[in-house]
DNA sequence: TATGAATGAGTATTCATTCAT
DNA sequence: TATGAATGAATACTCATTCAT
């Protein structure tokens, strides 16, 4: 395990490790971008290690400097696009005074996040299952990813918090949403939704709507 | 291509080719069996051509005179599963008098299929999506996958006519169920539904009774 | 395992299955003879499959119709190799009426095979040790070659037998022999006995009087 | 070719020369201490240059600059597990003061460092046949090979004289002894020995007695 | 002296598919 | 209808070695 796989801190560094460090970083992130390119050109299958590199302009076996496995690189593509979706979903929230807002800007900054980059959803569903089956990546990887998810609709669930929902209201909510997005998405992205004549965002949105005005309802008993 | 891969029909048969056509038909149904075992054992990434046809009692190129590919197998199988599902879902909203009961046994029927039969899950993520590409099989299969899929939920539609929906709210209603069981489904398969601490038939049997009653609500005025 | 990794006895055969299982067989037989010339040639590191197929003038994967693995064409050609020696072993025993001629022509003769086939002792000392690790191809083939190797040294045993020996010390004797045996052909087949300055067969034949007479003594009180 | 292959002698050197050269030195031997447990735990085949380094707390490249190549780490493993040997024999035959007593001593010495390193048997037929083929690491290494491993049977050698061989019985009598010292532990070392029921230490002690007797019954005419 | 990054060649094995028989 | 043999492309990963820093 001589990869990069996890960002360490370690004592403080000299200039020059510092300078070593950051290009580590940068090609890293570079090996980072060309996965995830060759895994929205490609799909799942199309994105082994070798296309992967061979679209960084390595080697396969340089790769294994930067990432000590495939799986690996899945992961770090996956840790980084939650961290794209958080930051969405977050911002989105900060925007709105008022709860209800905020709910329903979190849930729709989920929605079309994951709607505008189809890759990220594949990857999410990939490394989520780990080729459906029930595991995904060998526990190694998944309580962090769990987390990074979690993190992901704390927004929304702080919103429910605020609109006066308790706790376990407050998680059935976020869950319902969750399930509900991923359908939608998943409609969306194997083109089923034609199927409905429906328009996804107005499903997502009445979706958040109906959620809001429950949990009002409750609240005001 | 002489390969069995939709049933034709043909001029009228002599009798030894009914003879023929009868053991052809018996032959491409246990060859499914074995595919469903394999895939109920093995999941989608076991479920090889060479490890469907040694489970079939078969070389991997005697499958070739049932099946055109490796898809046509997943693509029978599939068209069988919704078979199968369709019968769940009809025979459930059968047992009810009231268009409520048959609705919400329509669902659950649904749900309760997927949940007990990971395989056909796997196998429905799997076609529908061509490997999370946009496709679903080149466009061969997809139309009548699409019809045998709609069928599936036909029971969810009538059933919300007869509540008095109209026609687009029938639609829009058997939509979101669809997608949300999708996504429950999803989570329950990949054990995320543990993050949230939720009963997934909860959450499907509360998600068709706020359908019914936005029905009636709407219907009644 | 749909390779011919034993040659299977089946029901009686019709004619054109007889013919392909010869052609079957033959094919085996090149291929072995071409695993044998890369062994002789690239000595054991540079016996892989893929050098091992292009010798035989086949695909890598075509080797697997005829072979389960790497290690099985190593194990066939071990097997092979025994049964020729154990042939010539048994030959040379037999061309003499007395029991000390025939101990030391079975052992001369032993000798004699490994010194001027070398690919066969790399490959016997290969697979007996497992690339050193104490194994010899993970049990499966392990008890089989035991077998065949015993039955290369049995004419040498029942010699011992016949000149007096009792069961104990026949086996000691055969061990000695075998022990020894081997020890010389290593030190021809790497050159060190050069730096003894000695005459590997005159040695040989040294310890093979020694034993001889060694027995007599004993036999005769 | 920077590395410290062999430790060259140069023209007097100036202290902090000195001081450095000893640093090196002791690095080197750091470095073969960690080789040597590799080999020991993970046998010929696991001890990559790669894990040796590691074990060493070093990087792969680190190491050329201790050493010229990774056939050279095994060389100075070999030579330096040559001299341990060399002591082992030389001690055993010093703790006697007949030469018969100093004989066996020597002998029994021998196999039994190699008997309870099984590590150092590995490495010593890996470099005396490089990979089974008769060169023995391109003759850089050989000729010092050679005398090292000589020197580890010289004990044997003398106390032959001591007995009354002249020099040619002498060597003869070496070279039988390793020669079948070495067969016997290829038979203890892949556990063949248990094939023919024999105690290795007893043939080994078996075959000098005899050679110290055959040699006596010669002298004394 | 040491590192991190990189290479190029190599490993055994699996895959869906084809084709002569 | 079925087989055995074959292909060519692919898979992730390891190796000893080199080189700029």
């Amino acid at each position: 395990m001589t990869a990069n796989d996890s960002l360490r801190r370690r004592a403080p560094a000299s200039a020059p490790a510092k300078r070593r460090q950051a290009v580590s970083l940068l090609k890293r992130s570079l090996i980072l971008d060309a996965a995830r390119a060759v895994f929205e050109s490609e799909g799942l299958e199309g994105a082994s290690l070798r296309s992967i590199a061979k679209a960084a302009g390595y080697t396969p076996a340089a790769l294994y400097f930067h990432f000590s496995s495939k799986e690996a690189v899945y992961a770090a593509l996956l840790a980084e696009s939650l961290d794209r979706l958080k930051a969405a979903t977050e911002a989105a929230a900060a925007g709105h005074d008022d709860a209800a807002g905020a709910f329903r800007a979190a849930g729709l900054a989920f929605f079309t996040f994951y709607a505008e980059n189809p890759g990220d959803l594949d990857l999410g569903f990939y490394l989520f299952r780990g080729g459906m089956k029930p595991q995904g990546l060998g526990r190694d990887f998944d309580p962090g990813l769990n987390g990074a998810l979690a993190a992901t609709l704390a927004p929304l669930g702080r919103a429910a918090g605020q609109l006066g929902a308790d706790e376990a209201a407050g998680e059935r909510l976020v869950a319902e949403f969750f399930a509900y997005a991923v359908g939608v998405l998943l409609l969306v992205h194997t083109r089923r939704i034609r199927m409905f004549g429906q328009d996804p965002r107005a499903m997502i949105e009445r979706h958040l709507d109906l959620a809001v005005s429950g949990v009002r309802r409750v609240a005001l008993g």
